[in-house]
DNA sequence: TTTACTGTACCATCTGGACGGTATAGTTAT
DNA sequence: ATAACTATACCGTCCAGATGGTACAGTAAA
């Protein structure tokens, strides 16, 4: 009955028309055929396509904080994010996408996120004894995260997985 | 006088309309205003957006190549890529940019992209004893990449160089 | 009555791309 | 040598369709 499941509904639509047609191809338009909106219903929930963008934006980081805070019995940042049953759902694998669709729309949007990058990173070098190795592995978990939004990771599943594992099995060492 | 020379103009043209205005906006109309060229002359080249798009891509792959191979005085690949001399220029990096137009336009475009990086990955994979290390080290640095490229890479850039050096050279003990 | 929509109609602008024309350098036939 | 022709490299114009956004009348539930 939250507005939010209403507005989640259209988000998650928004995604979907990114990953089938590409960031490009994000019309209003599309959206609503594809949440089962009219048009003026999602223009209703997002006045202009800046503001369904913003709320990608926000709709991604949001996931990702929540994946965080429900995982982390430790109080550590890295291990939390890195945690080997920490893998990404489906569909926050698909928010990441937000990323893109954003970037293409217009890199400023790309603001907040920033903002959550830098808290991240802040945070992880803060709490580590060996913050440069702490970043290489938070680094090499986005350059993972980049290829498979991307769809260009050439590993396979098992060979990304076995990596993920060493980062995870890393974090929680240093 | 080589056709090439033309082509290239337009590719560096291309490169900027997206760095200053977002993969969205990426036009021909747009390229041919920023490589003083009319239409029809761009399309002369480039007979439709997804081959300007094409020519992005194997823009930005050749240019890895390219330097590549004039940096690896070594036979190994990975100590090549994250030499510490080996700092992406500024056209390079713009061309990564050419990921993210062609992403935005149609995923499948990238398909060359990732058969450049599956070259790499498997080429790194097989000349290392620590095959694992390698790639963290590998997607470290990719992971850097695409937070340059979006424009939300939260580290100074004294911070950055400092891990590029890190993983340079953790690159060349292994 | 307010909130949350649907549906329709509409508009200004942008966009990809087709098309016809032009300039020029080089090639070939005579 | 020169006339005829060809290929390359563009320019400028036009157009159908897509797109973001507005306006407004109506509906249905809380």
């Amino acid at each position: 009955m939250r507005s939010n499941n209403k507005k989640d509904q259209i988000l998650e639509a928004a995604l979907q028309v990114v990953e089938e047609n590409g960031a490009n191809h994000l019309t209003i338009d599309a959206v609503a055929v594809c949440a089962n909106f009219s048009k003026g219903g999602v223009l209703y929930h997002f006045p202009t396509k800046k503001a369904l963008l913003s709320g990608m934006l926000d709709y991604l980081i949001q996931a990702n904080e929540k994946r965080i805070n429900a995982l982390s019995n430790s109080d550590r940042l890295l291990p939390a994010l890195l945690h080997k049953e920490n893998l990404m759902t489906a569909t926050e694998s698909r928010a990441s996408l937000a990323l893109l669709a954003a970037a293409a729309e217009d890199p400023e949007l790309l603001a907040p996120a920033k903002d959550y990058m830098k808290r991240v990173v802040d945070e992880i070098s803060q709490d580590s004894q060996q913050p440069i190795e702490a970043m290489t592995l938070f680094l090499a978990r986005e350059g993972i995260r980049f290829l498979d939004i991307l769809e260009i990771n050439p590993m396979s599943t098992k060979q990304t997985k076995e990596i993920l594992e060493q980062l995870s099995q890393r974090a929680q060492e240093i």
